[in-house]
DNA sequence: GCGAAGGCTTGACCTGCATCAAGGCTCCGT
DNA sequence: ACGGAGCCTTGATGCAGGTCAAGCCTTCGC
């Protein structure tokens, strides 16, 4: 395990010193949740928002808290780790900007929620978010859409994970890490990978060096190019078929 | 692949011949989504319902087809399968009584689901449904319960599909399916196992003949008794300490 | 009652990925 | 510029579970 550092432990969370961003103006609005609201709503929604800064390594909740704020991502990325009580870890999503965290609106996290890098991200008060769900229905409604998209990814990983050899997951993580990315950027074939070979490792329930085998066996074949924290795609489609299975 | 026999095949789904079940005199209703609606709720939700009986094998529906039903069932079990191409196969879950079948109300479904032992269900049309969710925003919220739950659920066994070996896969299941048997049964140590071995194995991302060794091993260490179509669990802390890994 | 089919178990062997081990690269702090 | 830590890669070896194979048991149609 790493050791956290002084300025990384008692850095999180932060408030940005810039100036305050706004429900209102906010870019990533219409990738998250907030695209339900309408603009009074999003007034609204606005009082309750905390902005914060999470650096690297940073601990947003921990699994089996209670569960006092809903997040959503605006930048960076997150991990969500599930750890077993003798130290084996599965991640079981990875974050990025328009996630949601906490959409079970559950009364204790059901896994732990880490930063990869800096994040940035809306922090709601559980029980005011809650309030107003259940005030606007189609909040509600936008919240179980968000549910139902992440029940039907769980279970393609479940698909991943329960039949996939070590060079499919790879691809797929690869093709859907793209995929989700390209929705909110418009990155499509360079691949940002901030997250640690053992992070990887963690979510397609591989090893380290069975990552970095398959990675180093997919350059090898043209597939892909490794360029420094990432990847660039060759052959997207090869890699898509393989990812299929 | 087991081939469908002429009378299998023509009889699902069949009415079922006795006197017609009734929403409001349903036995199940607590145990299922209609725990969320009111008397005059039932009667009115009565009126959408289709009473069906699926024998073994039979289809309820196929994964990628339009989703012109939502399900609720009433007795039985039923597999949810996805298929990669080259015919490996993933159960990403068995729905029993009080479970809901079409959770996210996506317009095409995502597994395909098939009766394991005679199931009966209550058949909604999806758009009756989603109107009537669209109006009730409690029934709405149950519904993204149930969801959440299951999504819960999914990150368990994306766990145990990643991160546990054979022994801690299947003490998992044995441990997991007793406990939703025993919230809809009096069910607690003799556990019915409808499923075969194969359909436990996709469950769990093993083979049959793995799954089939670590259930006698787990006989002969005496943690349980194998009996016809189940397993009694002699040592039921013992088999939870193993499936927590 | 009999034979065939399907499902389950068990044994023998094989392999894909884990484990163990070593070395290289990069980033920092001094 | 140097040294150490962390991360990544690569090679050698081991093993859990997969694959192949055989036999048993139960069910069911005739």
């Amino acid at each position: 395990m790493p050791v956290v550092t002084r300025e990384e432990a008692s850095a999180a969370p932060r408030k940005p010193a810039e100036h305050i961003p706004n429900c209102v103006t906010c870019k990533t609005r219409h990738l998250s949740i907030c695209a339900a609201l309408s603009s009074p709503e999003l007034v609204m929604f606005d009082q309750l928002v905390q902005h914060r800064e999470f650096p690297p390594k940073s601990v947003l909740f921990e699994q089996g808290a209670a569960a006092d704020f809903v997040f959503s991502v605006s930048e960076g990325t997150i991990r969500l780790v599930r750890l077993l009580s003798d130290g084996r870890r599965q991640i079981v999503g990875f974050a990025i900007k328009g996630d949601f965290l906490g959409v079970g609106l559950e009364s204790h996290y059901e896994f732990t929620a880490e930063a990869v890098d800096t994040a940035r991200v809306c922090r709601i008060p559980h029980h005011g978010f809650e309030t107003m769900a259940d005030e606007k229905p189609h909040l509600l409604r936008k919240l179980h859409e968000i549910a139902s998209r992440e029940l039907h990814h769980s279970h393609d990983q479940m698909v991943l994970l329960g039949r996939k050899n070590a060079e499919e997951r790879v691809a797929a993580f690869l093709i859907s890490h793209r995929d989700r990315l390209a929705r909110v950027s418009n990155c499509t074939v360079t691949i940002p990978l901030p997250m640690s070979r053992s992070d990887i490792a963690d979510y397609l329930g591989l090893t380290i060096e069975t990552v970095s085998r398959t990675i180093s066996k997919l350059a090898r074949e043209k597939l892909i190019v490794v360029v420094p924290d990432g990847v660039r795609l060759l052959d997207p489609d090869r890699i898509a078929a393989l990812a299929r299975g």
